[in-house]
Formats: structure tokens, C-alpha cells, sequence
DNA sequence: AAAACTTTGCAACTCGGTTGCACCTGTTTT
DNA sequence: AAAACAGGTGCAACCGAGTTGCAAAGTTTT
């Protein structure tokens, strides 16, 4: 129905299933990152597995990227237009211990690190952990 | 038993068991992190529970720190002499896609980042991954 | 319309982590 | 020395996130 979530799903070549569509719209509307548990309690009638696996697919298909913030639970959050997910793509996120949440600093890039020889890099996690400005 | 190991033990705040003695030696024999489900197979005749609490110790009196290295499951690695687990004592991780080994990259301390205003940090989990030189 | 392919729902399962409780062990108090 | 105590250990059960096989429902191709 929605013609800006159709296009983003075709711009990334994924199918636009009536599911697909309604799991984009409410991953657009995070201020915050979302995990699949709390994905889950957003869709009462849908099913784990299928959110699951439309994660997997929104992933692959370098619609959402990741985030492991350490909490238990893998946080997704919409990727910006430009994003491939190349290290150079990669940003610094902030997981808050007070609310629980995980916000994309899409202005923070991951530092450059040099890394001993030998050793080549393919991508960064970094997640820094304090407290929010909503929380302070 | 062993002098060292004890003495460790005991400038951390922590009682020297049998049990933790042999933990410690063991972890300090790791050439990378270690995460408790391995930490299991290497000891058949204790408990997983043991093992559980006495790394909990450890990283609580700082002994040791914990590594979110996206595996799955958290990998521990003994700190340095000097470490506080303070912000300032924070280094990368290294963490191999091929052999699923993480790395302490001790000599590289975490890039310092200029968080948005409002926001305030406690710690960084930096986690590098790629492939490690021993398997290029 | 039939065949081929994709998506979804259900149920079961894996695995890392965690906890309550009883027992044991070593130490302090009487 | 006996009794009381504190902390450590083992067992068993549990939790929650993630994952998978399979069949049903929905789409697309022929
Ligand atoms: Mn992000
Ligand atoms: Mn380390
Ligand atoms: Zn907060
Ligand atoms: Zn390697």
C-alpha cells in the first residue's frame, strides 16, 4: 500500500510482501534500534520465524544492519539510502544502560585502526555504553 | 598450589580455591579469549555453574574482562597487571571470521569519540573483525 | 489450469546463560 | 572440641534468543 516502503524494498531488490512492507514501515519509524523479541511484540499476529527471516532477508539485502549491543539481543536498525555496509559505511552506536536503548550515531564514523600486520579487517562493532540524553 | 596464581588471586580481593586456582591457570594459559562453553570442555569434572560464578567473580574483582565478540557467546580474557577495566584501560579486539578466535589487541587502546552532547560514557566494546594472520 | 517457486506459520529444538537449593568445606565463635 | 557460620560447589531445572524442517498458502511462470 505504501508507496515510499515499496520502493525502498524494490531500490534493494527484495519482494514487497504485504509483511515486508508492514515490518519495514515500523523499523522506519524507530528513533531507536529494535531487536526481534521487542519486533515481535509489535506484531501480535505474525509469526517469529517469518519476522525473523524478514530481518535476515532485510539484512542481506543491506536494507538494516545489525547491531550487537551486548544486552542479549540483536538490535536492527534502517540503513541510510547511500549504505552498502563497506567498513567505510560503518558508524559508532550508543547503547544506554539506563533505558536499554541502542541509538545509530550516523555522524560518528568507526576510527581507522591499524591493526598489527597480518591481520585485515572486514568489518567493526563498536559499541560505546553510557547514559542517553533522555536519560541524564 | 601455585605461588603465582594465588598471589593473583589474592591482589585481586579474591579467596584462592583449588576450583579457582585451576580456572585462572588455565585462562592464563590462552593465547586468545576464551568463552565458558569452551571453558566446560576443558574441564570435564566441574560444573558448568562453578565456572559461571567463579568467571563472574573474576570479572567483577577485575581479573579478567569480557569480550562481546559477536560469536555468540562472550569470550573472557585475563586483564593486564594494571588494569582497572577504566575507560582509559580499554583496547580493540580482534576477531577472526576463519577460526573464530578473539584476539586482545592490548597495544591498541580504543580511539577516543566525541559523543553528541548529552550523552555521557561508561565503557566501549570495540571489536575488529577480519581474518588473523595465522589464517591468511 | 497446472507446475514451479516463494513466503508464511507452526512446532520443535539448540545453546548460552542463569538461578534455587542442598550439600560440602574450611573458618570463626563458643 | 563442638557448634555455628560463611562461602563455594554441584545438580537440576529453567529462560530467552535464535534457528530449522516441514507443510500450507500465496505468487509467478509456463
Ligand atoms: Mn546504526
Ligand atoms: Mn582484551
Ligand atoms: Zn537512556
Ligand atoms: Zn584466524
Amino acid at each position: 500500500m505504501d508507496k515510499d516502503t515499496d520502493k525502498k524494498l524494490k531500490s534493494r531488490n527484495i519482494k514487497p510482501t504485504a509483511m515486508r512492507e508492514l515490518v519495514l514501515k515500523v523499523l522506519t519509524e524507530q528513533k531507536t534500534a529494535i531487536s526481534l523479541p521487542e519486533l515481535e511484540d509489535k506484531f501480535v499476529y505474525a509469526d517469529k520465524s517469518t519476522l525473523y527471516r524478514t530481518l535476515k532477508t532485510f539484512e542481506d539485502k543491506k536494507l538494516i544492519h545489525s547491531i550487537d549491543d551486548g544486552s542479549g539481543a540483536i538490535r536492527y536498525a534502517v540503513c541510510q539510502d547511500t549504505c552498502e555496509c563497506n567498513p567505510d559505511d560503518l558508524h559508532v552506536h550508543f547503547y544506554c544502560t539506563s533505558c536499554k536503548q541502542t541509538f545509530c550515531l550516523n555522524e560518528i564514523s568507526v576510527p581507522e585502526i591499524n591493526l598489527p600486520s597480518g591481520f585485515s579487517l572486514k568489518s567493526v562493532n563498536m559499541v560505546v555504553k553510557g547514559i542517553c540524553i533522555n536519560c541524564r
